[in-house]
DNA sequence: TTGAAAGCGTTACCAG
DNA sequence: CTGGTAACGCTTTCAA
């Protein structure tokens, strides 16, 4: 494949100099090095010309650091993360850093697999989505002074770099504003696993629930269920035992959109029969009818706080800092699904 | 950083032999080198013990493969990219190679500037979503005979590899489904570029339009509109400047979600007042009320066909085939939002 | 002001 | 069967 790639010492022959003073001159050591002008000059036009670029490759391997950073979530192709990605990237190419991303699927095996094979090609950074039973190789990665930052949710035990939102204190917010706008028995849809970020919101929501008397019920829907249509039918049956239910709050929004579908096999109207809300805001909320109230996540302050937290770890200048723990307010969408009045 | 990791030399010298007989062993060639059985076992022991991993980067370096390929897409965030990214992700690592992902903006000197530092990063191959303008950049990842394969659109002028879907096919296919339920005067909502792919889809509808005789109007939203709310607009003044339009083509899913906003604005109903359709399938098409018909592109095929082309181009041991052009078919998803007696 | 050479961790050729 | 060593492309120390 590829033709030969000019290199450093290619340069330094064809101009009859030696590759040190290649080397220093496009590294800008030039002046620092009191190398001449016209060296200089007659170097950098050269380089120009023939268009040359220094090999990450070699530079990685000779300084140890790659400049590259890995991104792993859940899933990619979930909305939510391909965003936080999106932003990510941006910042991380503004900074000469490139990104990697890779999608556990919840799977620890798969997650311990890639972290070592990351490892082995010296990446700089750590950006995770923990899956369960992380701890260990999350230990090892602080062990080796890795940069390293959760987030979306953390590992409780571990005195780690993260960033997370607010999860339980808006969805008590949340199911208070359910409560207030007459809703008495509310059902809790969420995915049965011990993630912090579910666990969080279904907490929250008991919280609510506690605080004010109502009465509530809970689905925990399998996340080994990747069939929708199946999660769709669990809801519809949930709904059909408890005929009580006057409102559903969705622990995230791909559970609202099968528990929409739901409702609408049911013939239940949105918001008479049943109000509903839904945790993650989506840009299709606010185009169903009704508009769906739900709860958003600041995205752009999500990543800004992740580069922020990497960075600042690669940044070799800068004292090594104690782990920074972020959490962010999420806002409170509401929209015409929760609302009495409507 | 990272606590300093053993290298293939730090083996040798633990065990006493050489770094040739460890690369041997590491490289499965005992066998091939005729390494004793016990020397074999000595090693392997010894690295599964502390748990080496060969540095990548080094390999990279010396056998002038990085087995990374770059996935340059327009918006990485853009469900369509994120779910091919998705699918492309699990068989590149099927096959031990990692996938950097980049979104262009469709911006070529984004583009430029992130392929000239993509190729400094020694990466194998391109798999690339091209921007306006893009050709020169092309030609010459062509010319260094670089594994390349452009998807969604292509450069026509180019004998690249590609891996596009029957756009004016599907386009056409869809509008006569239109007129057949009785639409008189169709209109199209696409983006105002001169990409293949658009370009296509609006030679289709036209197609369509001319052998029935029936009346069009086309409105070209200009994809410098970053606020979604502009282009709802767009399309509500579209709309009644044309009254007599009966049904929507909307050439990509985005549109269709604004086109939806712009009609309830409006208070048309759909399908009574007016059909609609979308290029472009999306998991919400199914979900809303009506149902969107929509045209769905074979996920799933593209990315292997992806995967197969740029892996062919990496496999040394294959003979170099000619540029593979791929024209997947679509599948016309037909549901409410077309049908004329719903 | 410039150059030689060591070294980053591998692989693979050539000896023995 | 095993080992020495050049090379991949670069940075950086030390010397001139």
């Amino acid at each position: 494949m590829a033709k030969k790639k000019t290199s450093i010492k290619d340069i330094a022959e064809a101009l009859g100099i030696s590759i040190t003073t290649v080397s220093f001159i496009i590294n800008g050591k030039a002046r620092e090095k009191r190398i001449s002008e016209e060296m200089t000059q007659k170097v950098t036009d050269y380089i120009k010309k023939i268009g040359y670029k220094p090999s990450h490759l070699a530079q990685s391997l000779r300084l140890g650091k790659s400049r590259v950073i890995v991104f792993m979530v859940e899933d990619i192709s979930n909305q939510f993360f391909a965003s936080i990605a999106r932003l990510i990237e941006e910042k991380a190419y503004k900074n000469g850093y490139k990104i990697i991303y890779c999608s556990t699927d919840n799977d620890v095996n798969k997650a311990k697999e890639l972290i070592s094979t990351f490892k082995m090609r010296n990446v700089d950074g750590f950006i995770i989505t923990p899956t369960p039973d992380l701890e260990t190789t999350i230990i090892s990665l602080m062990e080796e002074e890795q940069a390293l930052v959760l987030f979306d949710r953390w590992i409780p035990e571990l005195d780690t770099s993260y960033v997370v939102v607010e999860n339980q204190k808006s969805a008590k917010e949340a199911t208070l504003h359910l409560i207030d706008q007459g809703s008495k028995n509310i059902g809790f849809v969420t995915v049965d696993s011990n993630q912090t970020q579910m666990l969080d919101r279904l907490a929250g929501f008991q919280e609510a629930i506690t605080e004010k008397g109502s009465n509530q019920e809970t689905l925990k829907i399998s996340p080994f269920i990747i069939e929708k249509k199946q999660i769709s039918l669990h809801i519809q049956d949930f709904l059909t035992m408890h005929p009580s239910l006057d409102a559903l709050f969705f622990s995230t929004n791909y559970l609202a959109f099968e528990g929409l579908l739901a409702l609408a096999a049911l013939g239940k109207k949105i918001p008479e029969d049943i109000k509903i809300l839904s945790f993650d805001d989506h840009y299709l909320f606010n185009l169903y009818q009704p508009k769906i109230t739900s709860i958003e996540q600041p995205l752009e302050a999500i990543a800004e706080k992740l580069m922020e937290s990497i960075l600042g770890q690669l940044d070799a200048e800068a004292p090594s800092k104690p782990p920074q723990k972020v959490v962010l307010p999420n806002k409170l969408n509401i929209r015409e699904s929760s609302l009495k009045g409507f």
